[in-house]
DNA sequence: AGGAGAGATTGACGTCGGTCGATGGAAGGC
DNA sequence: GCCTTCCATCGACCGACGTCAATCTCTCCT
């Protein structure tokens, strides 16, 4: 029972980091992308300042969704490698 | 573009509904049983007051969730008939 | 009619979340 | 060394959300 509750907390995380427009739409960029995206490049496709979005990607990273990569002074995100089925399924459903 | 925008935000209401430790256990025991389930078995499956698992019940309705019947005195809930196939599949992955 | 029980609604309270401006810190160019 | 650029963090504001007690509505029963 205490699994099942922390399952559903598990989840819960997951939905609440896509439960955002703006998250959601970072997610669908991201999985449909080949290779990694700056921060940069979400800066220009939404009109939302860059503390903003940067406070977005924390989000999607806290909850294990994406992965970051620094080279030099640019931050390039890309979708996690090692994600749970269960995620990947969730992902595959909404984007 | 502006149909993308629409396709996002109904997805993020159906996220936010699904969002809430609560109200994702509520769809779990919905989807789980074959007849309908009355709010007060809720009230004996939770430890929240009947208002606020109505208020629960209440968002999920609203989000298109759930379809609710009343028989006499009490209310019956039950998973949604007419879910879109993308809602379907989401909770098929969750629960 | 009157009482009792189930559920929805209202009002209030505290917390959380999205947003911004300002600041900080690291890397590259002059 | 200094300035510029990219990104993260901090502090603050405000609206949204989860929760409860109190109240209201409706239905059934006697």
């Amino acid at each position: 029972m205490a699994m099942a509750v922390a399952k559903v907390d598990q989840s819960v995380e997951v939905l609440k980091a896509l439960a955002d427009a703006t998250r959601l739409q970072m997610i669908g960029i991201l999985k449909r992308s080949a290779e990694p995206v700056c921060i940069c490049d979400f800066t220009a496709a939404f009109d939302l300042s860059q503390p903003t979005l940067s406070h977005h990607m924390a989000k999607l990273r806290d909850a294990g969704l994406v992965d970051v990569s620094k080279a030099g002074i640019w931050a390039y995100y890309r979708l996690a490698s090692r994600l749970d089925p269960k995620t990947r399924a969730l992902l595959d459903v909404l984007v």
